[in-house]
DNA sequence: CTGTTAGCGCGTTCAC
DNA sequence: GTGAACGCGCTAACAG
């Protein structure tokens, strides 16, 4: 068809229909009202010569990019890929397309991201976790609108969708002490992480609220990686500490502890129990299947897509508040 | 500091540096020379003032984005995800920066996203996988220049990334073999996904150098999802097949096969041999951790991104050819 | 409703 | 070396 090389402009197209540039750009836009023949001339001409847009003179002219910004946290960690599906699920029908960049959880490399997409004059951003400054991000916020996943900044909380860590963890951990335990050990995630500390609270607040006294012993720092709950076993059973089951402060880390376990020939659940938290894809699959907490990351993504969509659109529309639930499998037992 | 509201652009920081506009744009190009003392002076405004050279002028009079457009397909399976976190990896030091999108191996989405790029006038793509038509991608080619990554199309060899996936699933199977393991079952991908078939085919091609007959009840056929390595052991089990191994296409299906056997009470490696592909990460996590092979998916990303960029250089660079290696680890035992 | 015109910010000829 | 002027393709006031 018509796939020629030069570049068409609204200008070939306004000739081909014979009307005024103007004309051409206001049945383009839908900003103005036109004559419906002018209007199917024009619609014709675009469809005949096949015209595309430049991007950049639009956005030099109107100041919109059309794009939003979104900052996550080391791609290929299931939790964050999973929020990013959402994000992209949530735009497929928008009129703003998402470009991606990934901050790596490094402060520097964040701030460079965020300089970045700043630069690229995108009209919204979203910012997935991560360890960015409040007061760049306030900053950064007067520049274009931001919206904060997964992250609780209280300074700026009318902009942040997250699920309560505190809630969910307490959940999770009261499971665990209604099926018995009272010998609960815990695998915390980073410690300066935000969502790593209130986890540990609600763990700490269920014990207590239970009745059962908060042993320091039984919680091992951790970093959300694997490998730090593998260690996080080999050093409770090095130290001799006595438990009948593990909450982890996400899944990454049950599956080292699984691993673990099974390499001492510690039967799960069977001797002990264990929960996680995230919902992982895989974590479905693990032997047994593991009970966690399912924050719906997907959900949340999309959700943040469609809020700062309408943001933009000055729609008003309260800030989604994610849920999440306790996916209860094979991996707890109740305790004889 | 100079943090001020309104843009600032190459003519103002012109008139703090008593220069003329294009003196400016030179020595922001660095496209020619210029005498040292404007040269410093322009700096000096730059930095004081704070400037950020506006995206979209320059790309409307250079004609160039600087932005190399990536379609992934389905964001949060993990082969792919470690793909695009290559990709990010390899553009970091780059003057471009990669724009993700997601086919989400769906032939109409991922032809609206090669769309959504080259309106983008992005300067380069990536396609990584995906089901593209030769003829499509030919044709985006020619606007602007495109590599394949993971997926070999015969037409377009030139530019296409990929391991040698009929090799390494021979050696995965070789390996089986070695064992000492002649009943070895192979759950398949996808039918119409080349890999999968590749894999078959090098799965089938070392039987028969090993002189073991092909036996097709032997041969299930999944879809690369965990749940259909978990339905193709059902299958194989109810029809009363008899088999010491189990080879898989991608890890993501061993962890279902994984999953169906602990339920059935079949250990592993004790009673079947597990080898899977992929190398995904918490496959190192799986009880026992599994036998696979990696392809160094990472990498082949970040090769894919510094050899689009060359080629945007008119650089020379041979096309990188991934390696991969077999992981051995505790899912597969000799056979007695 | 419609056509004309003036920029948007920057690269790039041109003369000087 | 350096500055003035033009144009990239489009939007957004302007007039009619």
């Amino acid at each position: 068809m018509g796939t020629q090389k030069e570049k068409i402009t609204i200008q070939q197209i306004a000739d081909h229909a014979d009307v005024s540039i103007s004309t051409v750009s206001r049945v383009l836009s839908g900003n103005a009202k036109v004559g419906a023949k002018k209007h199917d001339a024009v619609m014709k001409a675009v469809n005949a010569l096949n015209y595309r847009p430049n991007v950049f003179a639009r956005g030099l002219a109107s100041g919109q990019s059309m794009t939003i910004g979104v900052i996550t946290q080391h791609i290929s960690s299931p939790f964050y890929d999973a929020i990013a599906q959402g994000i992209l699920e949530g735009f497929e029908d928008s009129p703003y397309s998402p470009i991606i960049v990934d901050g790596q959880w490094k402060p520097e490399v964040e701030k460079r991201m965020l300089r970045t997409l700043l630069d690229r004059q995108v009209d919204g951003m979203i910012v997935v976790g991560g360890g960015l400054p409040y007061e760049l991000i306030r900053e950064a916020n007067e520049e274009t609108p931001i919206v904060i996943i997964a992250r609780d900044i209280p300074e700026f909380r009318e902009r942040c969708i997250y699920i309560d860590n505190f809630k969910a963890a307490y959940e999770a951990t009261l499971h665990l002490i209604q099926m018995g335990h009272r010998e609960i050990a815990h695998v915390s995630g980073k410690a300066d992480h935000a969502d790593a500390k209130l986890r540990l609270q609600g763990y700490t607040k269920a014990l207590e609220d239970a009745g059962i006294p908060f042993r320091e012993e039984l919680v091992v720092q951790g970093n959300f990686l694997p490998q730090s709950g593998l260690l996080a076993v080999e050093t409770l059973l090095t130290l001799g500490q006595s438990f009948s089951a593990i909450f982890c402060a996400n899944d990454q880390m049950a599956m080292g502890v699984r691993l673990a376990l099974y390499r001492r020939g510690i039967r799960v659940p069977a001797d002990i129990s264990l929960v996680g938290f995230d919902d992982q894809p895989t974590s479905a699959f693990m032997t047994p299947p593991l009970t966690t907490i399912k924050p719906s990351a997907t959900e949340l993504g999309k959700s943040a897509a469609t809020y700062i969509s309408n943001l933009l659109k000055n729609v008003a529309h309260p800030l989604p508040k994610p849920q999440y639930e306790l996916v209860v499998r094979e991996s707890v037992a109740r305790l004889r």
